[in-house]
DNA sequence: CATACATATAACCAAAAGGTTATCTGAATG
DNA sequence: CATTCAGATAACCTTTTGGTTATATGTATG
């Protein structure tokens, strides 16, 4: 199942994420942009993949990443819509409390 | 530090933010919200005190919370800005496809 | 003042997160 | 074909997360 708030919940997934948005990379260059181990990378991939936010594709000895495009676009617009509602109960509220003074 | 991205990571903390910014609530009708002990849901609000998206105010026997709006508004406000990066790089990326085909 | 109630805290537990090093596999290359 | 290179995997470690039960503290209340 794709849980979007784990995937974005650590700051290197959501570099991977910037990273494979702007072009499909394999895993080593990746890795090279991080000061951690392959196999740290490899389970952020793992974790990424998992919430289907990635999609990986095998050319020879090469691993490529790219971006879910659609399941992140619908992930990022259920978390604007979850998030933005606490604030837009905030803002109900205030509505209420600016119309009793009135 | 307010970790925005750590604090929304669980559907409890966010369904608690959601009940807090309708209205100030005694700690006492949170738990009741939910299946879980109440030092349960204490460590949740401990977690959102820390990431300073609540306010607390005790009042007798009663400890009320409600959202920190300013806070919760301004982490929302980045979150939105940094992962609404990751989709423009990739609509950037369409652009320069849809250009170069001309 | 004894009791009930709201909250806090301690001790414990299992699973997940985030990392490491070492090693294996499998593809490409001198 | 021996070696190198990219990636996968295993074993291990520590900290965090998310929960539990039991108990303490402090405030109201009959």
């Amino acid at each position: 199942m794709s849980d979007m708030y784990r995937a974005i919940s650590d700051p290197i997934r959501r570099k991977i994420l910037n990273m494979v948005a702007h072009q499909e990379l394999p895993q080593l260059e990746i890795v090279r942009a991080f000061h951690i181990s392959q196999p740290a990378i490899k389970k952020h991939l793992a974790i990424l993949l998992e919430e289907e936010l990635l999609l990986e594709r095998r050319e020879g000895k090469y691993c490529f990443y790219r971006l879910n495009v659609p399941i992140f676009q619908n992930g990022y617009e259920q978390l604007q819509h979850e998030l933005g509602h606490i604030l837009e109960n905030k803002l109900t509220k205030l509505k209420q409390y600016l119309e009793e003074d009135l």
